[in-house]
DNA sequence: ATTATATACCGGTATAGACCAAAAGTCTAT
DNA sequence: ATAGACTTTTGGTCTATACCGGTATATAAT
């Protein structure tokens, strides 16, 4: 094992939850008892604690204990996480709908965001987004076709970021995002079974690997009655 | 003093930053020798350190040392900065209207937001904001009255971030938000200058200090048309 | 039954030491 | 002069222990 003993304490109590031998709300031991547990000293022990709470998978109360967290997990949505973990964490069955998938040449927008040389390919997919079967989202993705290259089409629609990680060894880094309101045009409502003119959220977000480049532009169209974006800073 | 050590040592060397004691790219001292300056273990010497790589402020290279980092600037946007602050970064003149202004009994949702007690009283303020002149958001601001004891209407409306710093050594720390989206109402299209059924971006912020302390809770509704949200991760 | 009060337990902070691996500096043999 | 081998310095990890103040709960006093 090269990683350090904390970081696989880490993953052995995030295993734990996981599994459901600790759900939300649930106390989980003592940072004592812990310690005791996986035989290492409390400080050791706490910094495993620490980088989950960072996660926002636990919640740490002086005096009480030290909780999982329910509703931090949001917080990811903002971050570089697909839409399927979101809904999955919420409790929600996520599903979505492709409305076009075609690979083509990038608009002049596209190229530029993703930092596209002269002839490269892009793949630009249409989706709606629901959770429990309610429309949440529409939205357009372009991705570079040097990305999305020999990936199969679910594995692309299905969850990208898990594909990418687990497929072609890319890990997600930053991402920059723009969030502003408008109205639903007819089409748009359409899809999202909403009237023309109710209120969207928009977002449009840049996602870049760990190494700077970017791998995925999306815009995306909420439905503001259904949707909130969580964040913590 | 109230606060840590380990935070008291961290603001000693964010000032000896700022005031140009080192620079960007510097090297600052080891942590053994900067544990023996500030007369405290290596591991408490570390957390201040800790604080300031997650700020962004300082890197650290194993077998290099530990480095002013050159500093991100538009991360702070979303977070706890003010108005103010966001709007001279983007270059327009920011001023504000101050529709109502009053100490009253906090609302159920204020008062657990703020996690006041019975009996404790809130300034609640109601505040229309300008970019160049143009009206951009609505906002209703509540704080602990305890929070803004002593200070005058100009200190608390004009920048209330930067006053609680310098008048009072109130640091903000982290700070939750809640972004949608909805349609103007009559009230709000009239204070904003727009039509009934336009779009809004609201978002809802409860501020903490450092100690994990709200001191703030604002309510925001943003004209769509005019606002755009951005954000890094 | 209700209200104080004591106490055990919790996470938060802090100390003083130890060893490791990566990086940088120094010295040496070629 | 340079490549390679040592040594030092650096941040990263880990131990074992201690005390603090907040929290909850059992116990005693009312």
């Amino acid at each position: 094992m090269g990683s350090p003993v904390y970081i696989q304490i880490h993953n052995d109590i995030k295993r734990s939850i996981e599994s459901g031998k600790w759900s939300v709300g649930d106390r989980i031991p003592s940072e004592r008892e812990l310690a005791v547990e996986f035989n290492v000293s409390r400080m050791t022990l706490r910094q495993a604690i620490q980088t989950l709470v960072e996660e926002g998978i636990l919640e740490r109360f002086v005096g009480s204990g030290t909780f999982v967290a329910n509703q931090k997990v949001q917080e990811k949505m903002s971050g570089v996480t697909g839409f399927t973990d979101v809904m999955l964490a919420q409790g929600k069955k996520p599903s979505s709908k492709t409305v076009s998938y075609h690979i083509m040449s990038p608009s002049l927008s596209e190229a530029e965001k993703l930092k596209l040389k002269d002839g490269d390919q892009v793949l630009r997919m249409e989706r709606i987004r629901y959770g429990d079967g309610t429309p949440i989202s529409f939205e357009v993705a372009t991705i570079p076709a040097t990305i999305v290259e020999g990936l199969s089409k679910p594995e692309v629609t299905d969850s990208l970021y898990r594909t990418l990680e687990t497929k072609k060894n890319m890990i997600p880094g930053r991402a920059k995002q723009n969030v502003s309101a408008s109205l639903a045009s007819e089409r748009i409502a359409e899809f999202l079974d909403i009237k023309r003119g109710d209120a969207i959220l928009r977002l449009w977000q840049i996602s870049y690997l760990q190494d700077g480049t970017p791998f995925e532009y999306v815009r995306t169209q909420y439905v503001g009655e259904r949707f909130e974006f969580y964040l913590e800073k």
